[in-house]
DNA sequence: ACAATAAGCGGAGTCGACTCCGCTTGCAAG
DNA sequence: CTTGCAAGCGGAGTCGACTCCGCTTATTGT
C-alpha cells in the first residue's frame, strides 16, 4: 500500500474538489482551471498535480453520484422485471450524464480503460450492468453470450451521439434497439 | 441564390484545403490551424473566415471520400442480401471514420443537425443508410418503423465510442448488436 | 528537539485557439 | 477607365491549457 497523502495535501485535494462542484454548478462546465484554482486558493500547478486532466476532476467531483446511480439496481431489480430494470437503469444513466455539467464530456476518459486508476466509477458502473444483465439472462429474457462490458460501452455511445444531438429521444428510441438487440431470439418467455 | 465567392477567395479556400489534406496526412488532426494558414500561404485570420470552427476544415478536407463511401451503396447492395450490405457498410464507415486523420473527432459536428451548412456530407450518408435501410425492409428483413436516421446516429455512436477506447473489435460487435436489434421480431425470411 | 528529505506548492512561461478591426482589393456600374 | 464599396485579408491581441522547476514544509527517524 502506498503511504497515502500527506495531510495539507489532502486538504488541498478536497477544497479542490469542492470548489470545482460549486464552480461547475454556477459557471458550467467549461470554467477555466485557472479559475477554479483561484476558487479553491491553491495555485494552478496543485490542481493540475493532483488532476492531470480535466476529466480527472469531473470523475472527482461526481464520484458520489455515480455511486448513486450505481446502488439503485438492486431496488429496480425488485420493482421490475430484469429487462425493464435495465431500461430504466439505461435512461437514467443517460439523464444523468446529460445533466451533470461537463459529465458527458468526461464519459469517453472515464470508461476508457487507459492504465490509469480512474478505475472507481468504471468499476461500478460495470458492476452495476453487470448485475443486471445476469438477472436478464438467469431469467432467460436475454441471450447468454452478452457482454456486460459491450452493453455498457454501447450505452455510452448512445449517451455520447445523444448529447451531441441534443436530443434526448433518440437517446430512448436506441435503448429500446439496443435492447431488441439484447432480447433477439430469445423469445417471450411469458 | 447568393453570389459565389471572390475569385482570390476561391483560390485561398482551395490552397486552405489542400495545404489541410497535406498537414494532416504528415503531422496527424492535431496540428496548429496556424500552421495549417502558413502553409496555404494565408493569414490566420482567412482560414477562421472559411473555416469557423476545425471541424468544417476537416469536414470539407474528407468531402470526396465521404462521396465515395456513399456512392459504394449500389455496388454493396448488387453483391450481397440487404442486411449484409448493410453490415458490411456500416463496418466501412466505422474504418473510414477511424482512418482519416480528425474524422472522428469531427463526427459529431458532421452528424449534427445544427442550423449551419455542414449539410453536404450529412446529407449523403443520411441517403446511403435510408437507401440501405429501404431494401432491407422491402426484403422483409428488418421491421418497417425502422428510422434511417436513428440508424446514423447509432453508427455514429459506436463509431465515437470505439474509437475513444482504441478497441476495433467493440465497433463490430456493437454493429452486430444493432442489426439484431433491427431484424428482431420479423423473423427468417427463408 | 532537530535534521534530512521526499512530497508538495505555485506561478511564470510557452503554445494554440479564437476574435477583432483597420487596411486592401476584386469587380461591376457608369 | 475610374470609382465606390462589399468582400476579403491578416496578424496583433486576449485567453485558457498545460509544463517546468526552484522554493517550502510535513513527516519520520534518531
Amino acid at each position: 500500500m502506498p503511504r497515502s497523502m500527506r495531510a495539507d495535501a489532502q486538504a488541498n485535494y478536497d477544497r479542490i474538489v469542492e470548489a470545482a462542484a460549486r464552480t461547475f454548478a454556477t459557471e458550467g462546465a467549461d470554467t477555466s482551471l485557472k479559475a477554479i484554482a483561484a476558487e479553491a486558493g491553491v495555485g494552478i500547478g496543485t490542481l493540475y498535480r493532483r488532476f492531470p486532466t480535466r476529466e480527472d476532476l469531473i470523475e472527482a467531483v461526481y464520484r458520489n453520484e455515480t455511486d448513486r446511480l450505481c446502488s439503485a439496481v438492486p431496488q429496480l431489480l425488485e420493482a421490475h422485471g430484469p429487462v425493464e430494470a435495465l431500461r430504466q437503469w439505461m435512461e437514467a444513466f443517460v439523464d444523468y450524464m446529460l445533466t451533470k455539467q461537463g459529465m458527458a464530456d468526461a464519459l469517453p476518459a472515464i470508461l476508457a480503460d487507459r492504465e490509469g486508476l480512474r478505475l472507481h466509477s468504471r468499476e461500478a458502473l460495470g458492476e452495476a450492468v453487470s448485475t443486471l444483465l445476469d438477472a436478464a439472462i438467469a431469467a432467460g429474457r436475454v441471450r447468454g453470450d452478452a457482454s456486460p462490458g459491450d452493453v455498457l460501452m454501447a450505452v455510452g455511445g448512445i449517451t455520447l451521439i445523444s448529447g451531441h444531438e441534443h436530443q434526448r429521444d433518440l437517446a430512448s428510441r436506441l435503448i429500446t434497439l439496443l435492447l431488441d438487440g439484447l432480447t433477439a431470439s430469445v423469445g417471450p418467455t411469458a
